[in-house]
DNA sequence: ACCGAATCTGACCGAATGGTCAAGATTCCC
DNA sequence: GGGAATCTTGACCATTCGGTCAGATTCGGT
């Protein structure tokens, strides 16, 4: 992340407001259209300036991305660590790490479509990040759940695997909720159909990974 | 699907190589690529053939792209026909189901790249798809889960979400495998890799709906 | 009020890309 | 064997798009 630098490396007033409706509009446009599918006349439109001031303040298209995708990474970082210690116990954990993933799925899928589609590529840009950072953050977290394994609070999965499945299960609301509004008609609610997402998505870690006293007895 | 037609409405004898070495090489570009990423150029370059060739067959790049996603579906829809049936008990059904599906993700990665990226843009070309056939299959296997739960056979879970469970776990597999194997590791070969999917998976999946008989008591 | 720095913007490129075409090569069928 | 349909291909074009730039315009400090 972060590649030298933009045109003036000092600090502005409207540059605030300026680069935050850039980032806003570039995240709305990427998450549709992926990187190379955007226009960059797009998210100008979309941000209300013209075409010129984004070159201005983020000189290419690639570092404007680049800096979309930083923004998409802390956020992606913190919710983990927040939830994953073993501090907590499993279920709530567990759940709570469910619960938050899946919010953010609903408040900003944009977000996690980004990063989809940078994955998909093959992850030109964030391939050091997952092989550093992400790499690092799953081991601290494997170790957190093996130590509730060990405890006899929870059985013995394979850690690694049971975070692909999570994330697979909570981000496929925001990355393929197109395809989750057609199957389930216009009739289902936003509300609704994430209250069965969370419903389900908990019972199948929770259920799955055995976890004992089991908050959600049932749903 | 299928939009008009090709040039030559008739069949030919090199067609079948052609098109055929074509469609495998627009898959492998697509999907790693997108539609918008991928170079007409590119995939002559991988099929052996002059561009001009690929327009001869297919027309126009978003002719070519419909018909790679065409073959897509219906393997798709065919792995699910085939095992989600009330004629098979709910353990059988599923591990197999999720075998097939990681099966796929294996072999065939770039057809789940290809349709998550469809998806992720929106769905433009898929959207009907999603809404009639998509919607109709999902409905059936539906009432094949209920059926089962009413039998006693597992619990009642919402079978609509069961199943974006099942695809996002299954399909993670191919569409984010660079995620996958930068956390794992290069020292985690790809079968020990999809051991320990299918494993997790099917573990999360059989738990979470309570499925009696439960073919794998642990793993 | 004044001045330099920061910000903004319309007009303008050069490269890349999907698509075209007409002429040449090959295959098929009688 | 011969002619027509099918197939192949290099050269070419129009458009689109990221990026540039020089000239306004506004802002911040004194």
């Amino acid at each position: 992340m972060d590649a030298g630098m933009g045109p003036p490396p000092v600090t502005g007033a409207a540059r605030r407001d300026s680069t935050a409706s850039i980032l806003a509009a570039a995240e709305r446009i990427f998450s549709r259209r992926g990187f190379e599918g955007a226009r960059m006349a797009d998210i100008a439109a979309e941000a209300g300036l013209p075409k010129a001031n984004l070159h201005y303040y983020f000189g290419t298209k690639d570092r404007l991305y680049r800096a979309v995708l930083e923004d998409i990474i802390r956020q992606w970082l913190d919710t983990a660590a927040h939830w994953i210690v073993p501090e907590r116990a499993p279920a709530e954990a567990l759940a709570g790490y469910v619960r938050a993933k899946l919010a953010d799925a609903r408040i900003r899928p944009g977000a996690s479509r980004i990063f989809a589609g940078e994955v998909l590529r093959g992850a030109p840009l964030l391939m050091p990040f997952l092989v550093d950072e992400l790499r690092r953050r799953v081991a601290a977290m494997a170790a957190v759940i093996e130590g509730w394994a060990a405890r006899g609070l929870m059985d013995g999965v394979a850690p690694a695997h049971l975070f692909f499945c999570i994330w697979a299960m909570t981000q496929t609301y925001a990355d393929f909720d197109v395809q989750v509004r057609a199957v389930l008609g216009p009739e289902a609610g936003e509300d609704s159909v994430f209250a069965a997402a969370e419903a389900t998505v908990t019972r199948l870690v929770l259920r799955g990974c055995g976890v004992r006293d089991s908050v959600t007895e049932m749903s």
